[in-house]
DNA sequence: CCTTCAAGTCTGCAATCCAGACGTTATGAC
DNA sequence: GTCATAACGTCTGGATTGCAGACTTGAAGG
């Protein structure tokens, strides 16, 4: 099972990379902030390996942007925390790039964050 | 060897996290916003595997971050598109939430852009 | 021609990924 | 209460990806 291990480099980007740097928790961060709460809703909605996507919530508790509860137990929700929310700009931003940059003239962006 | 194959998820958050949720490719372009250019710099800067380095710069390469000068031969440099300078805000903001939440209260967050 | 350096390539091994099956505990219907 | 179902994971095995480090190749300098 992957584990997080925080990065110590006095850059804040590396620092965020490490974090970051991963195709799920960036998916799985936009579903949450979509409203996904609960365990089966992010396997389905992303099509995550069962185990990938344990791994990325355990990751994504010990960096303090989701919180389970109840803390033990089934039937858990994961609940974004305020270091998570703060997050939004920079998904804006990433959106704004991509909408602008990777897609082609005779596609339509979907809206981020939709609504 | 790693190769890139983009995203037509409508969601430009999906598309991006294909491109961007790498921790290698990160790094690479935050080393190329501050200056690097060849590619033993990346080597030495970050302490990437040669294959791995290879395999990233072909990936920004294809999706149009980078541009090799010249395009075939030995001692290339990796020049930095447009597209590619259009994402420093991206790298600002995430700087930006890295400095005000992932460093402790006695940690001192390197300045991002440096200088 | 000989050396050095830049820019990869190759090899072998370790970590990660995924599909799909299985286990366990809550919840709701009756 | 008890039975069925759904939620939340764990486990297994095989494929893919990743890395460290040695090797190769071509250009430049002397």
């Amino acid at each position: 099972m992957k584990t997080y291990r925080p990065s110590r480099a006095p850059c804040p980007v590396a620092r965020a990379a490490r974090l970051l740097g991963d195709r799920w928790v960036l998916l799985i961060l936009r579903d949450a902030f979509l409203g996904a709460e609960r365990f089966e809703e992010f396997v389905d909605r992303l099509g995550i390996n069962r185990a990938a996507l344990t791994s990325r919530l355990a990751i994504l508790q010990e960096a303090g942007l989701l919180r389970r509860d109840p803390p033990e137990g089934k039937r858990a929700r994961y609940i974004l925390t305020d270091k998570a929310h703060a997050l939004v700009p920079v998904f804006t931003e990433m959106a704004g790039w991509s909408s602008a940059h990777l897609f082609a003239e005779d596609e339509a962006p979907a809206r981020w964050p939709a609504g």
